[in-house]
DNA sequence: ATCGGGATTTGAAACCTTTCAATCCGCAAA
DNA sequence: TTTGCGGATTGAAAGGTTTCAAATCCCGAT
């Protein structure tokens, strides 16, 4: 049982084959098909491993068979618990699978997204699922293009060029509005940007549909733009929204995802607003800390790990399936009611 | 520009030498060295590649270098906010290091982890960093004694055999003892669990020194046991502290972590229980959500970036210096006050 | 004794890149 | 005209594993 130093090289097949006194094919097969050597050999084999500290090569094992085991998610950003639930819906599929999942996080930044890229594609990975800070980037046709196998995990594209996995957004805008209306709001603020976003356009966009079916008039849905998604940007949005005259102010606010309703939520208690009596608040995303709101929140729920595994699926019949043809897949959102909307 | 299907096999520097019509070693310095190389036939060699869609094959380029360019981060549970953030701080180090930062997640499963460690272990990843299930397994002495350096993140080992980084867990117990003595509470509940967990058991320490040292007596200080550190397990311990009677009932609560923190103020707001007027609540870690919550939550704060920021350069150190020693940081965690404990 | 045939074992080739000593070339100095 | 030099390029070797056709072994059957 030898400690080896850091960096000390290790030892190998061939060190493995001379202390068993066998043959190096013989290791390999006590490695790989163990049913093919005898149990006294394949027992002095596993012994002289032990022995040896031996830790098979992964990078030789790949150059030679061609194949690796592993699956790789390039998240946008780790903290945000939604992408942790997708991560582990992934994970569960490539478990299934006998791979094993890595995860890089691109902290909202293109260059770290295109590094890591790069690198599991040299490292020859079975198939890299991403949600890229920005899905019309040329950067992931290369990828693709190159033979590595991609699917755009809660993103979609314009055009078709490989498959995706996503929520219908528009619908989950309409879901959102819809509830408010059939709780008689005739003013709703929609709190959620920036306006580039795509997924900020659709559930707007859903949002104004199901107004416009409900023959409320368009100027009585506010949208209140903020910077980004996140919590503080949504306290920011509920000082705005304190600031419109009582007249005119809205009393209900579907914000464009949980962190930003949280935000929301927090401000209106800090400073006195009941809810849902006096505001009352629809989410997206429902997130774990939705429930555990101070005042659950009602929220636009998304198949978190379903998207994951489906994505991984996916990723997985283009990277063995030789007659794979993209597709689009679009889930479902529902809308969970809670105290937050409930009066 | 070919469009390879997924498994194809791709370019070589052998084809791009060819393509380009240069030698083989050329190309490799192109790769490599681009200094060394006349600007023409740089430019030819690169243009080769892009014709050709060529991806370097890392791991013939590990295999014969020696050295990979990644490290790796074996997290507990990527769904605890907290250790996303120490995620943060390794991947800055990395990043500085000019290595990829690869995450796996152990959803606090032994197996998974083990596997996980294993691949890592084989890939000869530059270093693992990894908040073990169980830091006492002996798996951990297996993987360092093999050759891989080894850091373990936010737990530490009772003997010295590896480096590992954490936050004084006994000292953190006593501070957020300590400010609750201060503003005059004479009957306070420990809130977490599992016992098994030395985390825990360190922070109740913590907090029985700080007790004793004010004089209290020990009968005051209530310990309700969790099963989990999560968010439903302090809800819980919400509904229990509400069954003491009223006499004899804490006015205060310390928890284990934020979760269960941020679960028992749930439980609070929902009952009607005023905080901090009813109910003063100190929680730990201070993750993003305690500033953010209804209450803003007084909490122990760790320094989450530096400790896997540290984590990283001991591991860098030990994979590069030969005269590495182990060393055992431990951080000082500082108490953050907010509403949830000032009257 | 000999043979047949299944179970084991063997060893060389191949995977792709990097490294490094050797070669080449053009040009300035002698 | 020859030498010497430095920059650019070359090509073979090496790195650890898997694969696979070929060789060997061992037994029971003839």
């Amino acid at each position: 049982m030898p400690h080896r130093e850091p960096g000390a090289r290790s030892a190998s097949v061939k060190d493995v084959a001379a202390a068993a006194g066998v043959s190096l094919g013989t290791v390999s097969n006590v490695l790989n098909r163990p049913d093919r050597v005898s149990p006294e050999t394949r027992e002095k084999v596993q012994r002289a491993m032990a022995d040896l500290g031996f830790v098979r090569n992964e990078s030789a094992r790949q150059l030679r068979a061609g194949s690796s085991r592993t699956l790789a998610y390039v998240m946008l950003d780790a903290a945000n618990p939604f992408f942790t639930d997708v991560s582990a819906g992934i994970d569960t599929a490539a478990e299934a699978a006998g791979l094993s999942l890595v995860l890089c996080n691109s902290r909202n930044s293109a260059e770290r997204e295109q590094s890591h890229l790069t690198l599991l594609e040299q490292q020859r990975v079975q198939g890299v699922l991403v949600t890229p800070v920005d899905p019309e980037s040329p950067a992931l046709d290369e990828v693709a293009r190159r033979g590595t196998p991609v699917v755009v995990v809660d993103r979609t594209r314009s055009d078709q060029s490989f498959c995706s996995v996503a929520v219908d957004d528009v619908l989950g805008g309409r879901l959102a509005v819809e509830h408010l209306v059939d709780r008689g709001h005739t003013r709703v603020a929609y709190v959620g940007g920036p306006a580039h976003l795509g997924q900020v356009r659709d559930r707007l966009q859903g949002a104004r549909d199901a107004w416009a079916a409900a023959g409320r008039p368009a100027e009585s849905l506010t949208w209140i733009e903020t910077s980004a998604l996140t919590v503080a940007e949504g306290r920011e949005a509920g000082a705005r929204l304190a600031g419109i005259p009582a007249r005119r102010r809205p009393a209900a606010a579907f914000c464009a995802n949980d962190l930003v309703a949280l935000g929301l939520l927090q401000h209106a208690i800090s400073s006195g607003v009941r809810v849902p009596e006096e505001l009352s608040i629809v989410g997206y995303d429902d997130i774990e800390f939705a429930a555990a709101a101070a005042v659950p929140l009602t929220s636009v729920r998304q198949p978190r790990q379903l998207l994951g595994q489906t994505a991984a699926e996916l990723v997985l019949d283009e990277a063995s399936n030789p007659d794979h043809t993209h597709r689009q897949v679009l889930f479902t959102p529902e809308l969970v009611a809670r105290s937050s909307t409930q009066g």
